[in-house]
Formats: structure tokens, C-alpha cells, sequence
DNA sequence: GTTCGGATTATCT
DNA sequence: GATAATCCGAACC
């Protein structure tokens, strides 16, 4: 096992996290085998006042989670399937990172058991899909991501020299358009959503620099 | 109890 | 790109 991103890693910035998460690698172990990936898409929900936030609403049974630890799993269901986010911590608000997309590292055998007859490429392509190839089902909401048992996220080499950060609108929701929270490796083959999507849509997304002392 | 809409995806055109 | 499938959680009665 790689280092598991202690409980610090996450308790930051919500989009900070967002963008470091990039690169790195999301592994789960079941009792059907491990399975690993390489993360190249998320998109950052920014607690009460982001109103695509499941906690905008205020905490309920369902998204009781996000209120947890920073490191903390908040998976839940829709249309029938199940999207992985990892909680962090904002100034103390409630918030997430969904993680969209990852690069097939380990255990793609296991992966295409469990996705049936797919092309390479949609293995683990959208959040659905991924818990689907990665087996993360309801049963890891609030599980513990930094213990480095079952799920977590390890540390790995990180960005390739050629990789550039985009960041566009987030896909699906019909809120706060006008936000760009959802950061992906451009030209990656296993980020989702359209394979080119619109320039006006997408932007470059530029690390703060820090001041020259 | 019912209704409604969604952080999706497969399957069309 | 557009649509339908599909089901759960939340909100309301």
C-alpha cells in the first residue's frame, strides 16, 4: 500500500482539494479483489451557499455525511447508481468533491467483471460508472478514507509534465452555471462528458501564484 | 400515503 | 444531441 492521505489532506479548501485530488490514486478493496485508479476528474460542491450543494438544503438523513470529518465518504444514489465524494472542510461548512472520472490503474479484470462488455475507455468514465467498475455502493457512505482500509486515496506520482488542469461548469446540474468547479485533465481519454467541449465552456485553470518576496 | 426532480447513463436519431 | 429508463430522497398532504 502507497500513503494514504492522512485526515489533513482534506481538512482544506474544498476546491483546493479538488484540484490536488488530480493525479492521484483512488483504490478500493473488497472481498472481491482491489481495484485502482487514477483520479483525472472532479468537480468541488461548495457547502450551504453553492446551490447545487446537497447541504444547501440544510443536513438530513441523506446527506448526513457530508456533514461529517473532513475525509469522510459521502457516497449516494441516483437514477439507480451511486456517486463517490470525498468530504473536506471549508471553514467548517459542510462540502465535497465529487470525483467523476479516474484512469484504470489496478484490477481492471475485476473492473470489466463487474462493468460487463464495455470499451476500455468507459470503465470507470463518470460517477456512476466508477463506483459501478470500483464496487463502492452505499455501504461506504461515512466510511473512514483515511483509515486506509477498503477505500481511500493513496498518494502517487501526480501529474505527468504534459497534463494541463481545465476547469469548465459542472455536468448535470442546472444550478450555478456561472460557477467553474469541475477540474479535469484536458485531453485525458477518461474524463467524462463531451470529448470537446465548448472553449467558451472551459478555461484554463492558473495556480495562484505566490508573491515574489 | 403521494408527488417531484435529480451531482446519471444507455440508446436511440 | 435528445430521450427514456428508473429509483431514491425530500417535501408535502
Amino acid at each position: 500500500m502507497g500513503h494514504v492521505l492522512p485526515p489533513a489532506f482534506y481538512d482544506r479548501n474544498v476546491v483546493e482539494v479538488a484540484i490536488e485530488l488530480l493525479g492521484k490514486l483512488l483504490v478500493s478493496r473488497t472481498r472481491e479483489g482491489l481495484a485502482a485508479g487514477r483520479i483525472v476528474e472532479v468537480e468541488a460542491y461548495l457547502s450551504r451557499r453553492d446551490k447545487a450543494c446537497h447541504a444547501s438544503r440544510g443536513r438530513t438523513p441523506g446527506n448526513a455525511a457530508m456533514f461529517g470529518d473532513p475525509g469522510t465518504a459521502y457516497v449516494y444514489p441516483i437514477h439507480s447508481r451511486c456517486c463517490f465524494n470525498a468530504v473536506t472542510q471549508p471553514e467548517g461548512e459542510p462540502s465535497a468533491v465529487l470525483v467523476r472520472a479516474i484512469e484504470p490503474c489496478r484490477g481492471e479484470s475485476l473492473m470489466k467483471r463487474r462493468r460487463g462488455a464495455v470499451p476500455e475507455m468507459d470503465l470507470a468514465r463518470g460517477p456512476g460508472r466508477l463506483c459501478e467498475a470500483l464496487g463502492i455502493g452505499r455501504d461506504r457512505n461515512k466510511h473512514n478514507l483515511t483509515s486506509g482500509r477498503g477505500l481511500w486515496i493513496e498518494q502517487n506520482p501526480g501529474m505527468r509534465l504534459s497534463e494541463a488542469i481545465y476547469c469548465s461548469p459542472r455536468i448535470g446540474v442546472t444550478r450555478a452555471q456561472d460557477r467553474y468547479l469541475r477540474f479535469f485533465l484536458l485531453g485525458n481519454r477518461y474524463v467524462s462528458g463531451p470529448r470537446r467541449p465548448p472553449r467558451k465552456r472551459r478555461v484554463k485553470y492558473q495556480f495562484p501564484t505566490r508573491g515574489v518576496e
